[in-house]
DNA sequence: CTAGCTACCGAACGCCCGTTAGGTGTAGGA
DNA sequence: TCCTACACCTAACGGGCGTTCGGTAGCTAG
């Protein structure tokens, strides 16, 4: 229950909550209508069904990724630094966002396959993918990084850092600055990277917090 | 559907895949039944309830993991060995049997929080996990193993290790020993273990294919 | 031939689900 | 003062849910 006075906010925000821990299939309008002193056809008001509701998440928060990623990245030509500045963000948007990511990573199955929403995501989440994709090819083709298989490295890479947002605790006994370092470092000598020259600062203060996710 | 002839053994299989690929509370008993070609009442001629049905599978399946784990590591003595083998097995085991071990790692939420099939589940996980934490360390405490914080390369190693479940495929392009080498080699680094010696073989036969995992 | 067991089925129980139709109250502008 | 727009409500719809009760068909042992 958050104290924003657009009650649209205030469902997103108990919706994505309520899905992140118990599952989109396992919570229902009442429930989320309980969570913000409604009655469940209060609910259709302020949005036109449940899946509408999930897949409004769900692109909401591709979009800020993916715009966040390219915004990051602008200008940055070296693979080795791209890399960085993937891992490192990846990480610090799950720990900062953990219900809206978890969501994100883990519900795409409750969309109807078929409808466009379902199909939608499926491209928003290729289309970050692509960036990643992209960004280990370039580096192969440079030289600039050595691995066996790319798409294996990407995968464990991006597992790597979006199992953050199981774990990650703001008051926990690791700083996320230091999570970044930590999984940056992991990652670049996973693809054999130079492991001497510096690795670009990743301001935090860019990366999005969603508006509607829970504080 | 399995060709099976033990009724118990062809509900398990049923019900693993549709709880890894829906979820535990999309799947319903008449669905399940469907799958097995039976009425929903006479699943409660094999099985005491829905609930005792993910129960059994998700305690099963953790007990597999653990006894095969203390079967691989016993009389291996090095740190840097019996990491190898907690990351080979680990990620092995999720591209073996994806759907149960899916279940394994994503329908905690769907115990009833409390009971006692919950917390015996915990136990069980956090009695695997432990393996992990007293292996990384004991190769700190030798000088083995050199890490920033211990928590953390543990927690980046499981995510990548428990991610193959979400995109191996047995025929996809990277054989099953590829992945597991590579990954070896990122966790080896990823701790600054000792780069030159050799990595203990892991033998894929040892390691379980749940009876009930779907073929 | 019968008794008992296993493996089911048909029908129903009470409850909860997503969604909708139609109404109520309130706040702000003309 | 009336009007409109918004934010919600009560009540209900059809349907699916987990689960249970009371069977029954088929097999096996005596």
């Amino acid at each position: 229950m958050l104290t924003t006075t657009d009650p649209a906010l205030r469902i997103k925000s108990a919706a994505v909550l309520m899905f992140a821990q118990r599952g989109y299939a396992a919570t229902s309008i009442r429930d989320l209508a309980k969570a913000v002193n409604m009655t469940n056809a209060g609910i259709y008001h302020h949005v036109a069904s449940k899946e509408a509701l999930l897949a409004g998440l769900m692109r909401e928060g591709h979009a800020g990724l993916i715009e966040t990623t390219h915004r990051l990245l602008d200008g940055v030509d070296r693979p080795r630094d791209r890399l960085a500045l993937l891992i490192g963000s990846l990480t610090a948007i799950h720990a900062l966002n953990p219900m809206t990511t978890r969501v994100m990573d883990g519900e795409l199955r409750s969309l109807t396959p078929g409808s466009g929403a379902h199909d939608e995501i499926i491209a928003l989440r290729d289309a970050y993918e692509g960036i990643w994709r992209d960004t280990i090819a370039e580096g192969v083709a440079r030289g600039a990084f050595i691995v066996a298989n790319q798409k294996l490295s990407r995968l464990a890479l991006m597992s790597m850092c979006t199992g953050t947002s199981e774990w990650y605790r703001p008051d926990g006994e690791s700083p996320l600055e230091e999570v970044c370092a930590e999984f940056v470092g992991i990652g670049l000598t996973a693809v054999n990277a130079d492991p001497a020259s510096r690795i670009p600062h990743l301001d935090l203060s860019l990366l999005p917090i969603y508006p509607w996710e829970p504080r």
